[in-house]
RNA sequence: GGUCGGUUGGCCGAGUGGCUAGGCAGAGCUCUGCAAAAGCUUGUACGGCGGUUCGAAUCCGCCAUCGACCUCCA
C-alpha cells in the first residue's frame, strides 16, 4: 500500500475529509450507471470518467476495489415522478422492438464508448431487471418497519415518517417542508399520502410489457429502489464510496439513502461523490436540454457546433484539466488546446524511454526539484482527485524530460535512481492512473509501407540537396493532407490532418 | 420564489491568508537548406463596495452577474 494519505470530499458532509477505508485494503464502490434507452452523451462519459481516475488511482494507492456500477434497463419512468411510460419502454414502442432489444442496443452502444475513451470496465455491472428479487425483498423490509405503504398493488415511502426518525433531505440540503409546498402537482399522484413520497414498486396495467410478479400482483420496480438493492448485494449494507453526476443527488440519491435506511436501520455509504455537469454554451448539456453531443459526433467532427474531430483521449485530457468538481465549458478552443497540451504529455513519455542515464556532474537544484515532484504528483492526485494539479506536474516534468532529449538524449545531472523514479512515476501516472493512451492516426499498414517508401526517398533527394523534388514531395503530401514533419536528428515521420 | 455553487490575465483553468499552478495564444530564441514540427525562455489576473487582519484573490458582509437543483437527466 502506498503510504499517500487520500482525501475526498464528501458530499453529504459537505466537506474534505481523509479517506478511510471501512476494510482495507478492500474498497467498495457504486457508481449510477446509465439509463439505456438512449445513446450516452458526452456529459455521461464526464461522470464516468470521473470515477474511472477514482478506480485507477485507488488501485494505484494498493487498494482491492471492487466497483459496481449498475445498468438501468427498467423502473425509470419518462415524465414525472413516479408517472408517465417507462423510458425503455417507450422508446420500444418508437423504434417498434422489444424493450430487451433496446437494453441490449444502447447497452452495447455504451460499452463501445467506454472501451473508446479508455474507461475501464466495472468489477461488477448488474442491471435492475436481473435483481426484481433483491428489490421485492428489500421493499419488504421497508414496509416491515414502517417506511412504505401500499395503494392498489403500488408501494410507495412514506418520506413523513421516516423523517420523524431520520433526516431526509441532508445530503441535497432539502428541508421537507419545503419539498411538500414547492413539489408541483402532477398528475398519477393521488395515490401518494404526500406528494413527497415516492414509489419502490408500481402496478402495471394490462399494456405494461415489462413487469413481474410480486407480493403485490404484477408491476415493476422504482427507479431508485435497484442502486439500493444492488448496492447492498454486492457490497454489504455499509460501504465505502458512492458516485454520480450532480443532477442525481436530488431525488435518486436522497431516496437511495432514505430506502437503505428505512430497509436497515443505518446510512448506507461513507463517502458521497458527485462529479459536475458538462456544459454546452454554458447550457448544461442534457438530454432533456437537447444540446447533447454524442461521442462519437465528437471523434468523427459531424455535429455543427464542431470544426473537425477530436480524438477520445483529447476529450479526456480535457476533462481532467479540470477538476471533477467544476463545471466544464466545452469549446472548439478548449478543444485545440487540449489536443496540444495531450501531444505534449505524450511526446514526453516516448523521450522518457530514449533518455540514457549517464554518470556526471550532479546539479542539485534539479535534483530536489525532481524529488519534489515525483512525490507532489501523488499528493496532488490524493487531494480529493485533483488531476488538474497533477498534469501541471507533468507538463513540469516533461520540460525537463524535453531538454534532456533533445540536447543529447541522456541525462547526467540527477542521480539514476532519481531518474528511474521519474521515468516510472510519469509513465505510471499518464497510463494507469489518468489511463491517457498512445493514439495512432493513421492505424494503416498499407499506408505505412506507401508513406515510408516515399520519406524515404524524400530523404534521398535532401541528403542530394535536390530541395525542388523534396519541397515538391512535402507541399503535395499537404494539399492531400498528410504533414511531413522532420526532426533535427534526420528522421521524418508523418501525420494525418483531420 | 427557495436551496446551492461559480465570477481569476487575450482565452481556458488550478489555488494556499503573506512565497503570484499549468496550458493555449502572443513575444523572443534554438534547431532547420527553407518551412513546418519540436524545444527553451517570457509578460499581463484575481466581479464591485465595505469589513476582519501587520497583510487577503484566498475569511466575513452587502451588491452585481452567471449557472445548477427544486420535474426525467451523469
Amino acid at each position: 500500500m502506498n503510504s499517500a494519505t487520500l482525501y475526498i470530499y464528501n458530499s453529504y458532509s459537505k466537506s474534505k475529509e481523509v479517506f478511510k477505508a471501512i476494510n482495507p485494503p478492500f474498497v467498495g464502490m457504486y457508481v449510477c450507471g446509465p439509463t439505456v434507452y438512449n445513446d450516452v452523451h458526452l456529459g455521461n462519459v464526464r461522470t464516468f470518467l470521473t470515477f474511472d481516475i477514482v478506480f485507477r488511482l485507488l488501485t494505484y494507492l494498493g487498494y482491492k476495489v471492487r466497483y459496481v456500477r449498475n445498468i438501468t434497463d427498467v423502473g425509470h419512468l419518462v415524465d414525472d415522478a413516479d408517472h408517465g411510460e417507462d423510458k425503455i419502454a417507450k422508446k420500444a414502442r418508437l423504434e417498434q422492438l422489444e424493450p430487451m432489444e433496446i437494453v441490449q442496443k444502447y447497452t452495447i452502444g455504451f460499452h463501445d464508448v467506454m472501451r473508446l475513451m479508455n474507461i475501464i470496465p466495472p468489477s461488477i455491472e448488474p442491471s435492475a431487471s436481473g435483481h426484481i428479487i433483491e428489490q421485492i425483498e428489500m421493499i419488504n423490509s421497508i414496509i416491515a418497519n414502517g417506511f412504505a405503504y401500499e395503494v392498489n398493488g403500488s408501494i410507495y415511502f412514506d418520506v413523513l415518517k421516516f423523517n420523524e426518525e431520520y433526516p431526509y433531505g441532508k445530503l441535497s440540503g432539502r428541508v421537507l417542508e419545503d419539498l411538500l409546498e414547492t413539489t408541483r402537482d402532477l398528475e398519477g399522484q393521488e395515490e401518494k399520502r404526500n406528494k413527497a413520497d415516492f414509489a419502490l414498486w408500481k402496478k402495471a396495467d394490462k399494456n405494461h410489457i415489462m413487469k413481474w410478479n410480486s407480493p403485490w400482483g404484477e408491476g415493476f420496480p422504482g427507479w431508485h429502489l435497484e442502486c439500493s438493492a444492488m448496492s447492498t448485494k454486492y457490497l454489504g449494507k455499509v460501504f465505502d464510496i458512492h458516485g454520480g453526476g450532480m443532477d442525481l443527488k436530488f431525488p435518486h440519491h436522497e431516496s437511495e439513502i432514505a430506502q437503505n435506511i428505512g430497509a436497515c436501520g443505518h446510512a448506507p455509504v461513507n463517502y458521497w461523490m458527485h462529479s459536475n455537469m458538462l456544459n454546452f454554451n454554458s447550457k448544461k448539456m442534457s438530454k432533456s436540454e437537447g444540446n447533447s453531443i454524442l461521442p462519437m459526433e465528437m471523434v468523427s467532427g459531424e455535429h455543427p457546433l464542431l470544426d473537425k474531430g477530436y480524438s477520445p483521449m483529447t476529450l479526456r485530457f480535457l476533462f481532467l484539466q479540470s477538476h471533477y468538481s467544476s463545471e466544464i465549458d466545452i469549446s472548439i478552443k478548449s478543444l485545440q488546446d487540449a489536443e496540444k497540451g495531450l501531444k505534449k504529455i505524450m511526446n514526453a513519455l516516448s523521450y522518457l524511454s530514449k533518455i540514457k542515464w549517464k554518470q556526471g556532474l550532479i546539479h542539485p537544484e534539479t535534483v530536489s526539484d525532481i524529488i519534489k515532484l515525483n512525490t507532489e504528483i501523488i499528493t496532488h492526485l490524493c487531494d480529493d482527485f485533483n488531476t488538474a494539479k497533477a498534469i501541471a506536474d507533468l507538463y513540469a516534468m516533461a520540460t525537463y524530460i524535453n531538454t534532456w532529449y533533445h540536447q543529447k538524449q541522456e541525462v547526467s545531472e540527477i542521480p539514476k535512481d532519481i531518474f528511474e523514479n521519474l521515468h516510472k512515476i510519469y509513465s505510471e501516472i499518464v497510463s494507469d492512473v489518468l489511463g491517457l493512451k498512445e493514439e495512432k492516426g493513421a492505424d494503416n499498414n498499407t499506408l505505412d509501407a506507401a508513406m515510408n517508401l516515399i520519406i524515404e526517398l524524400r530523404q534521398q533527394a535532401r541528403e542530394e540537396k535536390k530541395w525542388s523534388v523534396s519541397d515538391q514531395i512535402r507541399d503535395t503530401l499537404k494539399a492531400a493532407g498528410i504533414i511531413i514533419k522532420d526532426s533535427k536528428d534526420g528522421q521524418s515521420t508523418y501525420e494525418i490532418e483531420n
